[in-house]
DNA sequence: TAGCGATGCGAAACCCTTTTCGATACTTTC
DNA sequence: GAAAGTATCGAAAAGGGTTTCGCATCGCTA
């Protein structure tokens, strides 16, 4: 009984315990018009008797849409694939639909094979997850369904993408530290190999610029996204320029390692330094001594957002482009006090 | 085009521009025998031309299997359920069988519906991916599927199950500690409302009687999972045994939170204490200073085991019962010295 | 009582592929 | 030249559900 040995009801069964025809059986379970309230009751009632469940293979093959799609992620380790695979996950789970999970493992090869399974799956759309900012290759444009590309852009114009304004999310970093009474704010990146590191020094700079202040230690330190890295930065910073009394980090790693030297060199948290971090990684952060505050992409709400923007298009409501979510400040004890 | 506007090209298309029926399209297709191979030719070429993708729903409905698993996840922020649904991932994609992704975030409810929305579309078999080591209610005898539980067993004894052995688990982290020649060994647990901490503290002290040692400190620590906790719980050690000379941690951030107090009180790590960790959490484990030794527990492993199993059930070779994987050590900094 | 519309139900087509089996046409053998 | 055998192909059914359309049956009116 528990491996397929007794083949699933049907809805032919139903039909024929009822003593009606399969017509009949659809029609009634379906609120369909035209069956007596006393035959659709007891169609009704022998299908959840059998523990009827309509094959929706079959109904798929006839709709000509099968409620299901296709989310392709590059790599499942990245802590940024994941959020965004949950907001999708979420949104369609409401809705009914089913999601493919697919990992390519930064394969082309692999992606294309997995493109081939989903399409001949029949999926009504696919949302391609990516975990770096930089735009990838378009699956192309002949494709029969619509495809969402989220955090990673496509490179292709006509298609949509859905990405978190890097730029915006590091202005947002500094106006936080600004308006927190700050004055001489130091960034340290993260791998100058990223696009995102270069998105996040951008808007760290406008937004100094904005509020007439220039960087302390007059230029902006590139490395990794490690804790080393942090550690390392912080203490050359401290040497070139101990006055600073605010940093902003490209990641929460970045951060983890700052603080640890700050505290070491003695300096007070938030009191004489503030620090913030990006990403929000919440294991991170909230066990950080003090913890961090720090830029939250919204990752889970793109997800949303994503599955949101594929069933508009699945709907013949295409619209193309590159759409940009805006991050936000989740404010902790690393960056409040200064009188 | 790219919305689904043009129906997908079928059998029939193919069938009709190389002028041969159906039949002979999909014998063709498929390398059956009894086609000329002029006329195989023929139909590939024109398949080719079209970029034809066999219905897989059609095939289906008349194979009455669908190449497709569920993967039913209570949590999918739990970093254990992730290496897991890699594994798996990874498994059934090198078997052209796509997994459909579930996530019941916890409630009882959601997960039947996702179960019933699976069974509807036909599912070979179902993987329930858990994130706590206590058993969890089975989903019911009586389903047309196999089911396999990872990391939470099924509460019912003939379900397949597949755990992770934290009581061999936390031995081995001791018989590590022992190898190296440490012999006041001290544990931090985590909180003690879960199953996990039980196991592994009883495998530390099975593993301390078996070495003819005992605790330092004669007793276990009990608090959370926190880093916060890990410093708290080093910092009563250090007053309560200062002679103690390794320590083993219920997980990666306790122990994270360990270094850091051992660090600020001047003890050398390795050389005065070593420190081992518990789940090989690479952020935690890599970023440490010294990076951490950790007990591995082989997650991705245990996933694609559970794809293995799955698919032997589906081929009518099921073996009830709770299967345990076991752990290993990954040697970093945090342990190897002492002469 | 014949005629009418409304109502309830079932036969059949359709979705797409695979597979079986029967029908050709061609070759070989006596 | 007829019978037997082989190679190649196509018609049709099956899988499970939805939908259209035609057919009864019923109650009602003229």
């Amino acid at each position: 009984m528990a491996n397929g040995s007794s083949r699933a009801t049907t809805l032919t069964d139903v039909a024929r315990l009822a003593g009606v025809s399969v017509a009949t059986a659809s029609k009634a379970l379906n609120g369909r018009a035209g069956v007596r309230t006393e035959t659709r009751e007891r169609v009704v009632d022998v299908a959840k008797r059998l523990a009827f469940q309509p094959n929706a293979l079959a109904k798929s093959l006839l709709a000509g849409r099968t409620g299901t799609v296709g989310l392709l992620t590059s790599d499942m380790e990245g802590r940024f694939s994941l959020p965004i695979m949950m907001g999708v996950e979420d949104a369609f789970g409401a809705a009914r639909t089913s999601v493919f999970l697919c990992d390519a493992r930064g394969d082309s090869i692999r992606e294309q094979h997995h493109v081939d399974a989903l399409l001949s799956r029949r999926v009504d759309g696919l949302i391609v997850v990516g975990s770096r900012t930089e735009p990838r290759p378009s699956l192309g444009r002949g494709l029969p369904v619509p495809v969402v590309y989220v955090y990673s852009p496509s490179d292709h114009p006509d298609d949509m993408s859905l990405v978190i304004d890097n730029v915006a999310g590091a202005s947002l970093a500094i106006q936080h530290l600004v308006t927190g009474g700050r004055k001489r704010i130091a960034h340290i990146a993260g791998d100058p190999g990223y696009q995102a590191t270069h998105d996040r020094a951008r808007g760290a700079e406008a937004a100094l610029d904005a509020a007439g202040l220039s960087l302390a230690c007059g230029r902006i330190h590139y490395g990794s996204w490690t804790e080393a890295w942090g550690r390392g930065a912080t203490r050359m910073l401290l040497a070139d320029e101990p006055a600073v009394d605010a940093i902003f980090c490209g990641s929460d790693q970045i951060a983890r390692g700052c603080l640890e030297v700050l505290r070491d060199q003695g300096r007070e948290i938030p009191d004489d330094v503030a620090v913030i971090g990006f990403d929000n990684w919440e294991v991170l952060t909230v066990n950080a001594r003090p913890e961090l505050t720090s830029v939250d992409m919204r990752l889970e709400e793109l997800g949303r957002r994503a599955a949101q923007r594929l069933y508009e298009a699945i709907d013949e409501r295409m619209t193309p482009g590159v759409e940009m979510l805006h991050c936000q400040i989740v404010q902790r004890g690393s960056t409040i006090p200064l009188n």
